[in-house]
DNA sequence: GCAAATTAATGATTTATTCAAG
DNA sequence: CTTGAATAAATCATTAATTTGC
């Protein structure tokens, strides 16, 4: 554990010298290391543990500890507020959605009072065909209702979780 | 070929009587209202908000709610793919390469601001946090920024629309 | 000009993640 | 640690564009 702590702190970090100056531009190799790290459950690494993937890190270019920090700090807000953000969705419409989304709540019934909403006009190139669909009534069954058995053939999906599982042993085996 | 195609250059589309029930075929009415509302900034829509806009586009052709959902699903993964395929032509002309990487798990959902075709202030999807971006000493603005350049690039298909263009006055009452 | 063959778009499914509740 | 909820990524599959030979 290095006292160094204070080594993450905003240090100018122009020490690149040459080349363009400025932040951090993670390599492929080094991004693909950090978001394994992450998708194996590592959210706020140790000082020590920062020093030690930093240090395996830089043999794909150049990085520092404090970048490593940032990355960590800045993807786990990221994907926290990804997420975030559809729960207020849901919040706002006050349903909670579920996967009703193919709920075929869409019968050409109701449809035609909000006609006025739209251009009539618009249609004057096109009524031949596209309005004769939205008249005719569907005959060919066409739902086959995809989503709702999806999730019902559990005994196989349960067992697969390829990731999940090697957690903190991948993770000890970058430092 | 149908001899229709000579006029607005619309799409054979034999969706009229028989019409084996494939996949959805959108309308290009269709696609320039969802289009438009994936340019105001909409990704994901709520249910609630499908099952609307589902409503609506009936008018203009058969839909169903899945059909909105699906399709927002895929514009938004292929308008990302695209911006990634974008992110590989800089790298070849400048080897600043893992910057697509980053920008990929930060991600630029927020996208517009700007056209206020609708109202969207009360919407779910106007969460715009990703301000915070100056954490460190930005000595160096070196600003590669190829977000500026490439947010022309609302897919061609909207291009190609007649000059009718019934102003679309959505008011999708949800919103 | 016209279809058969081929290619490009894009609708629909499946798979793998994420966070967080139990 | 396990599981629920909800995607987003990856993939499959079908339709439309287009190319091509006649």
């Amino acid at each position: 554990m290095d006292e160094e702590m204070s080594g993450f702190g905003l240090k100018p970090s122009r020490s690149g010298g040459g080349a363009k100056c400025g932040r951090w531009n993670p390599t492929n190799e080094q991004v693909k290391v950090l978001t394994d790290l992450f998708r194996s459950g590592l959210r706020t690494p140790s000082t020590d543990q920062i020093q030690k993937i930093s240090s395996q890190l830089s043999f794909y270019g150049k990085i520092e500890s404090k970048n490593v920090f940032y990355w960590f700090q800045n993807h786990k807000a990221r994907e926290r507020q990804k997420r975030r953000r559809v729960y207020v969705e849901y919040d706002q419409n006050d349903h909670n959605v579920a996967k009703q989304h193919f709920a075929e709540v869409t019968d050409t019934e109701r449809v035609i009072e909000t006609l006025q909403l739209f251009p009539v006009n618009s249609l004057a190139f096109s009524d031949q065909s596209e309005k004769a669909r939205a008249i005719t009534n569907d005959e060919c069954k066409e739902n086959t209702s995809p989503y709702a058995t999806m999730y019902t053939c559990g005994t196989e999906m349960e067992n697969h979780y390829p990731h999940r599982h090697p957690s903190l042993d991948l993770r000890l085996s970058f430092m």
